[in-house]
DNA sequence: AATGAATGAGAATTCATTCAT
DNA sequence: TATGAATGAATTCTCATTCAT
């Protein structure tokens, strides 16, 4: 068993104070525009330790996104495994991924805006994003099995799921839409609810 | 009334060159990895002409974005006004707007990447892109009207609307989903319709 | 036949004088040391312009090498080529190489500095190193097909003229030696013709 | 007299390990491209301690090619010092300066490297660069009074004898020449005898 | 003494923009 | 109008050096 020294406690909390500092940053002024200066500067820090953490602009980029899709997923994952019907579960991701959102806007405008150009170092997040339509395909899986569900294409449901939700992220995100998340997801839920349903 | 002479026609036509050639480069490369010297050699200029009809990068990838979103929202308006039910035209609706996309894939994905980081620059952009959940809207009411459509917040079930057909664009233009696109709007209009009908 | 416009021509001469600009600086500096802000200033340009005709430092450093290296063999050889016994020369070979590195000191300084580590993308500047000594070999061997030059390993003795001539014109680089030319190549290659004449 | 005190024998001993740890590492990158952290980690030292015992990287660098250049020096004057004609030792020295840098083959890539550029702070190398020749120098001088070398230019025939011998050590560092190295002494040895004797 | 984290000056390279032809 | 050579600001990344522990 590895044990972490104390270095390693110090290095990882490093890591992420500047992932952090440059989530902000990618978020405000997206991938190109921000500078290692901007990331360094809002962590406090000067420009070149940022590289004693990270060998590359890259690389933290890549780190935060990751960072917090698979934040997301863990959560998204422990809805799908709990108590309760499909038609539950399906409530509490959506809900779940809105308040994901809502508490990490920033994170979600990073994502947004990259999503357009998946070059190759970034398939690892496409396929995390992939794992969260699997996430609710299976959730839907079970509802057709209930018999909650009527028979569709499980694939192309969970996308409509996803979309759906990311959309109400957009709207919130961009200051649109300033109700209480509750209302959202109760419309949002019920409009799906009702074309997915027997 | 003010007449255009031919300097103007060949102004016109210039800039139209340029723009195309510019959508193509952008949606390849994105916006800062696309070169004024890219977007001159495809248009089949030299750097510096291109100067001459747009005084900067930005202004180029802007009027790149407003010519594609008022072409959609000319097509768009278009089913609206159209004939038939409302039932109908949301679906002529959700077709046009996949379509649009299928043909201009390039176009997509310049909106796809900057639509989450609109400074103030773009907010001219986001007003257009208003305006496309508000036709989607007016169709609504009058469905609601004509007893076909349940009473439900019209405002937020066009972005619903919007939002799923997005997503659908989105898995075509990545690639990810290569079936015929019928069979994509009738799912996503069949899950829509059952969501929204009384 | 491929003709020079105009524009080859500005190029070419722009080519050149950065390449002479960069012999300076990179005989003053070696090769770290130098800047591409000193090469440009040096020749009276801007940094970015340095980059339109040259893709890197590297091969500016290259190009300086290979142009200077190139003129001297192009000299060796025309004297090799040229009327006389062995005997004439391979004094007269000497004297070139002499006079050549009198009047491009700094050029000398590079090849000096960097033999010590070509790397790969310096392995043809070896060659041509290795042309030098080849000319000098061909001349021996006509020496003692004429009876003037004793039998020895011709490949061994080539590099020696080379060494012995390079020897002195570090000196003379150095400014160590002030002594007229003549004087020092009658001094080497008395003791070379003792040491190689049957 | 001042006792070295234990903490001077440390110091010393530290130091020289730092040498030759700089020698290796140099000898490969160069300066330049040589770290301290290369050079920290392969003698076993973390970065900050090499800065104990040296002021900078310039020092070291300086400390390493004087330690080379005296270790040879000593080694050549043993040699002039020793027993026999003078024809012998001359004999001895360009074997002595072989043997030594086929055995410090790195030590030889820096001097080869940056003697071209002797810049202020090398001047005291050059010095014992000089001292070299002068070896050589008095070992002709005495030949001549033997009778066994013609009068010549001494300082100038010493100089070729440490280019002759330097140009063999260039081919076998660069792997040019793999053949034992007496043939090699053989052959320099006889032409230069045949070209400076009586 | 020894460490290695933090610093920040410095260098190569790119590219939007200008301007003389 | 059209051109494309020239510019130089801006950016990423490296590494010698310092200093708190």
């Amino acid at each position: 068993m590895t044990r972490r020294t104390k270095r390693d406690v110090v290095q990882e909390f490093r890591k992420s104070e500047i992932l952090s500092a440059a989530r902000t940053v990618f978020s405000r002024k997206g991938f190109h525009d921000a500078t290692i200066d901007d990331i360094a500067a809002s962590a406090g820090l000067a420009k070149g330790t940022v590289y004693l953490y990270f060998k590359s602009k890259q690389e933290i980029y890549l780190a935060a996104l990751r960072d917090g899709i698979e934040a997301l997923l863990r959560k998204m994952r422990a809805d799908a495994e709990g108590p309760g019907t499909a038609r539950d579960k399906l409530r509490r991701l959506i809900e779940t991924k809105m308040a994901f959102f809502d508490e990490n806007v920033d994170f979600f405008q990073i994502i947004q805006s990259e999503l357009g150009r998946l070059d190759t170092t970034m398939n690892e997040c496409r396929d995390l994003y992939f794992d969260q339509t699997r996430i609710i395909e299976d959730v839907l899986k079970a509802g057709i099995k209930e018999g909650a569900v009527r028979k569709l294409n499980t694939a192309k449901a969970a996308f409509a799921v996803a979309d759906l939700t990311k959309g109400i992220v957009i709207q919130r995100t961009m200051g649109w839409s300033k109700t209480r998340l509750k209302g959202e997801v109760d419309f949002i839920f019920n409009l799906l609810w009702k074309g997915i349903s027997t």
